[in-house]
DNA sequence: CTGAAAGCGCTTACAG
DNA sequence: CTGAAAGCGCTTACAG
């Protein structure tokens, strides 16, 4: 392998000299410079990565720990982890993937060897065992989704409780009087999905206030399970006549399941979902939603770890703890319900 | 941090006897080493990843590259990335994943910099801008996908050839005539992407030599598109009987696209698609389908890989080329013809 | 069975 | 403006 001393040797200066002229650390004379990147170009050098970690204790390498839970549904997350990915290399970083389902052990495995500057959490629960491991950690660490304690990290999620809210309102206004919500399933919330109860929980405030009945339900996020539970729980409240889905495989699943009963939005049941344009797109969910963003979740983590890891933000600045609103992008799935 | 010279100071040894005693690549009195495992474990040691790498030259890190190109069906890709990455951590080795759009740079700069023992490439053209490049890399590489020129490499994929025949002889077998086949987008060949042309060079050579009319036509891989073309085909060719799908986006919105046309398989039209029974979950898809085993796929790659990092493989042994045959995951959706 | 030393390839104070 | 040297934290021949 071509090492900076070759660079240096073919350029003839000092080995020292080399690396300032690359890396523009201090003043190089012109000529100097121009032959060291001659040299560095002709031999194709580029500078190992394990040595100037070493030297410098900082790898340009951000672990992304996603873990791939049964009870997720894989496609969702894959968004998420899109968004790291593109903003970490637009900022000069390369993204260690793990997903081990051993999370914190993984976690204290990448940190404790220094293979990374920081660390993206995707899916967090409320009570995450890599939180503490996190926390002890030298390196700064940027969560997509909201833990029940965020001291120490800096924190970016849908603001689920204003979700749960609008969802409801949005029917309400158009005149629905019952419905159903099916959330993810329930070991999700024992796991600690906050995003569940925080969504599901300002859902059945809204309804009650304004007098509205709210079936409020744990649906599973596989196939086909699912598109069961749907048929069961449509079965099961013939009067509902709005639905709503935090539950990205149940949303997946109900455009079979409306055909299959012969119903379709708006004019025999209004849909309110909770996922991503892209995710709309790749599964032809005709039905408005909330927008989880999971693109700009990614980034707003990456940019702010880079901040954390550059220390344009000192080690001791303030942590954040960001919601993005949620956007209802309207799909035409929501009407008054049907006179009866 | 913790070094190993705390390590040994701690043990009352050496940090060479230190680092042997942890390794177990010398002989250590029992006693030595009980001392510094309990020095290592009380002081929560953690080799420095940089500093053993630049020792060994090895970093125990396995390069993915994966492209998510716009034409192609991004929840596909991310089965061979779980494949790639969980073989990988089986093996004892962590993922450095790059989504670069430009990966051949990003393959020079993540090899020549020795961040990598191996990589493997996903999505692999017949003519890939990556494989010059990785044939100039130090490290071993794997491919998913077969490309034109297989030198220096070692590939697996699906048996396309195969597929394509096995698909038209099941349907012909069963009576039918008039076949349509989708594929990938047009543009998707163009770059290179062989697997379309495999599948359906056999599969028209399998109709002709059996007298079946395939109609093959290249179809989008974004929704809302695909569906609409879908529907104009069996608007254009009311009298076949049977739908092949080498296509991933054409599958996930098939089941819509029958709804509103009120078809259903195997009644009106027999299905057959080439997807991951993973896949099918996810989108709920009834249909009969070749599978291609991504998981396995990313499973034999990783496979290959770390036997030519770990030197099992002589560097000059044989490059493989690995086809799996395919398997018809048989649904439900293949009956003879409706009678007319 | 153990230790002192060299070396991996960088970067960066220290000198001039 | 440039160079010689130290040091980052490991591993592994070389000695004993």
């Amino acid at each position: 392998m071509v090492t900076i001393g070759d660079v240096a040797r073919v350029a003839g200066v000092a080995r020292s000299t080399a690396s300032y002229a690359l890396s523009g650390r201090r003043a190089v004379s012109d000529e100097v410079r121009e032959r060291v990147r001659q040299a560095a170009s002709e031999l194709g050098y580029a500078p190992n990565a394990g040595a100037r970690a070493l030297a410098t204790s900082q790898t340009r390498v951000i672990g992304l720990l996603a873990q791939f839970l049964p009870d997720e549904f894989a496609p969702a997350m894959l968004q998420y982890i899109q968004g790291v990915a593109n903003t970490a290399r637009d900022a000069g970083y390369d993204i260690l993937l793990s997903s081990d389902p051993d999370g914190p052990t993984a976690l204290k495995r990448i940190t404790d060897s220094r293979m990374v500057d920081g660390v993206v959490l995707l899916n967090v629960a409320d009570q995450d065992d890599r939180l503490p491991v996190l926390r002890a950690a030298a390196q700064p660490g940027a969560l997509v989704g909201l833990p029940g304690d965020c001291t120490g990290v800096d924190v970016f999620d849908l603001d689920f409780e204003e979700s749960g809210r609008s969802m409801v309102a949005h029917l309400h206004a158009r005149g629905h009087r019952e419905l159903i919500l099916v959330s993810q399933p329930e070991h999700v919330i024992e796991r600690g999905g906050a995003y569940v109860w925080r969504l599901q929980n300002t859902a059945l405030e809204t309804a009650a206030a304004r007098d509205v009945t709210l079936h409020a339900v744990y649906g599973s996020s596989a196939q086909p399970e699912i598109g069961r539970e749907l048929h069961a729980l449509l079965d099961a409240h013939p009067n509902a006549t709005g639905l709503l889905l935090n539950n990205e495989a149940a949303a997946a699943a109900l455009p079979t399941v409306m055909h299959e009963r012969n119903l379709s939005a708006p004019d025999d049941l209004s849909v309110i979902g909770r996922y991503s344009d892209e995710f709309a797109r790749t599964f032809s969910l005709p039905f408005s939603s909330i927008e989880s963003a999971p693109d700009r979740l990614g980034r707003m983590a990456v940019r702010q770890l880079v901040r954390r890891i550059e220390q344009e933000t000192p080690a001791d600045a303030p942590h954040v703890v960001r919601f993005i609103s949620p956007d209802l992008v309207d799909r035409g799935s929501t009407a008054p319900p049907p006179a009866t």
